[in-house]
DNA sequence: TTTCGGTTGATAAAAATTATCGCGTTAGAT
DNA sequence: ATCTAACGCGATAATTTTTATCAACCGAAA
């Protein structure tokens, strides 16, 4: 997402949260602005120490709910991750993942052959949409590779 | 994995100790034999409560001692997911995923189609190797929805 | 048999997440 | 304008998950 967009996303939230009838309480604005302004699919952690710069007050527990808020409202989703804290995602685009094996960053990815990847499953499983996430060494790994 | 494979698998697992010089302990050998009769993808805890039926003497801390251990031996690999726990698969071959977005049981899922997904990436990040997860509704998640 | 390094189980500690609750704000009713 | 009720917020406690610590134990090797 780059910034030039966070701002029509922040705006397109506001409209959201007025058509449900859910609060768009500043709290949720600068929460909502900073996933979406990064792109580093940031845990909640993260987003606190970013939101805090411009609202000190904030709590990690609203940043906690707010996520809650997020994902059930659609304009984010948490992501499948091996590590030790939850990392949520703002673009609702159709997109896949590139997750570093070292350093288990994750950025966006998309390629036409993705693109079409067939929505398939056994019988007895009634898809709903495909995931892929290709997992190798991002560039920064494989200029320094872990210091022997 | 079907049951009647788990004791090769026991077997290959503790030749493969045995060449890395890695002790293969009552109870290393136990939690690998649960984790690879197991087709739920366990956690630490389920691998828990399975081992103290025949082990009671187990410890928890051993649990995850171990599964860091197969990790390392490159006989089991942890699962990303949302959920709130480390899940775990001796399933080594290549192979995808089924993910229920209701009960979030997975199961394994193989596919001609998935076979040959190029392993594509941009010009700054190798790749290593694709994992696909599809989303969906389970086949009892199917029949009994949520109470409404 | 003694030694020694690695493993286990018990437990403490840390880290992440969720629950609780009083306060403040606000929308709506009076 | 005032009152009231509902809801969100921040502080903090509690819970859950995972990791660290450490003494006892075990097995291989001397
Ligand atoms: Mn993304
Ligand atoms: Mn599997
Ligand atoms: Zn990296
Ligand atoms: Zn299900």
């Amino acid at each position: 997402m780059s910034s030039q967009f966070t701002g029509a996303m922040v705006q397109r939230f506001v409209d959201l949260c007025r058509d449900r009838g859910t609060p768009a309480t500043p709290q949720r604005i600068e929460i909502y602005r900073a996933l979406a302004g990064s792109e580093a699919h940031p845990t909640p952690e993260m987003l606190y120490d970013q939101v805090r710069l411009s609202m000190p007050s904030m709590s990690l527990a609203t940043v906690y709910k707010t996520l809650d808020t997020l994902v059930a409202l659609g304009v984010a989703s948490e992501i499948a991750t091996t590590g030790d804290a939850k990392r949520y995602d703002a673009n609702m685009e159709q997109h896949h993942h590139l997750v570093c094996t070292q350093c288990h960053s994750i950025s966006d990815f998309r390629a036409p052959a993705f693109e079409r990847i067939p929505l398939i499953a056994p019988e007895d499983f009634t898809p709903e949409f495909v995931s892929i996430r290709v997992h190798g060494l991002c560039k920064k790994c494989k200029a320094s590779p872990p210091h022997s």
